[in-house]
DNA sequence: CTCACAACTCAACAGGCGTTGAGAAAGTTG
DNA sequence: CAACTTTCTCAACGCCTGTTGAGTTGTGAG
């Protein structure tokens, strides 16, 4: 290629305000529309029509619905850091505390609650969303607990963190009536105890088959 | 209309055989269907494939992919009888067997466990397994307890329900590694005394505030 | 003003879906 | 055998989907 004709390489020319504001746009739409109506029955149709847009530029900011999808889920890690001080401190009303941590980010703002809401929507249709909640449950107990190599509190960590999960769920998504209509911390009061017995097993309740190696 | 054709109403005549046969391949080559890929997932195409037959005579004897569906929901009922006798009994070890009961469903033949893994994944977006599923974390708890008109227990029925399915859910569909790995008895002894404490809940871990009336 | 480039619109594609209706094949009855 | 009813096959329909590419509009730089 001859070298001859280029434009001053110092600074861009051409359009450029809105575009910013746009792709913010598209993905709370779609934030919002997979948390409500899950993965498969969010349209790109429906998500441009929401964020005023067409359905091509959907496509340009994200190149697919499967990368608008992991958009949307790639927002919640950064909302889980504050799950980890709800572990931190004593084990006194520990599992106290993870309730109410998992109420209240799955109950909370739009912002915090939608992703997670898409995640569980998504979770038995959608790769990405399996493979998020999948690690969420897996590991997301563990941080601030002692004994992360002891097998029986990975196990441990694991059930009580799909139990929450099953409890949301109920609530949120299967709308279970008297899930729905119980307040928060009635939910905080019944479940904290069986949680901590699940995290912090009494020596009376353990079975004794399972003792630590 | 004119009273004159009237072939002979004793018997019926014409070709008869092989229908119930085919009724039934179809219906459980849909079972496993939408137990192992979801609602949406399963085409009719890919059921009929299965089952050996075409894609109309699917709809010949469903009328609809809703009402083929609903038909392997309609299994459910039945295999619901058994959890019953899983909440008779003393209260000493009832989250025990309670445990088990859930565990040996989900987990046994597939002609009990498939209709149960299809009205999970099917609980999203098909609003009759949701309504079945709604039912069954709201109502199945209930039977054997004494106090069902409680407002309280049925809370904690429903708490405990959600929470298994919870555990179910993330072993049989996340597929959350350590609760796939997980012996079954094992998640017994685990989960056992977290449902034993919330459906019987011991005086020291309740909370005060929710007094019986 | 003019040009170049980014943001945006429009129309269309190919593919899969649930569903339908007409017609061929197969078996039962007289 | 012949009449008749049921089961099954085949091809197509309309619809909606994710995705693409060409063309239009607006805006900043020269």
């Amino acid at each position: 290629m001859t070298i001859q004709k280029q434009p001053t390489p110092t600074a861009r020319r051409g359009r450029r305000p809105g575009g910013v504001n746009t792709r913010a746009a598209v993905l709370e739409a779609a934030r919002a529309r997979f948390a409500r109506e899950g993965f498969a029955a969010t349209t790109i149709r429906l998500v441009a029509t929401d964020a005023g847009v067409d359905a091509s530029q959907v496509m340009q900011y994200f190149r697919s619905k499967d990368e608008l999808f992991a958009a949307v889920m790639a927002i919640i890690p950064a909302s889980l850091e504050r799950f980890n001080t709800a572990f931190e401190g004593p084990d006194e009303h520990l599992g106290e505390r993870v309730v109410r941590a998992y109420l209240s980010a799955w109950e909370g703002a739009a912002e915090e609650s939608e992703p997670l809401m898409a995640m569980l929507r998504g979770a038995i249709v959608n790769d990405t969303a399996s493979g998020q909640l999948r690690d969420f449950i897996q590991s997301r107990l563990l941080i601030g607990t002692r004994d992360r190599h002891d097998p029986d509190a990975v196990l441990r960590a694991g059930l009580a963190s799909s139990m929450l999960v099953g409890i949301v769920t109920g609530r949120r998504i299967i709308g279970v009536p008297t899930l729905v209509a119980a307040d928060a911390e009635e939910l905080v009061a019944v479940v904290g105890p069986a949680i901590q017995q699940i995290l912090v097993p009494t020596a009376a309740a353990a079975d004794p088959s399972t003792a630590p190696a």
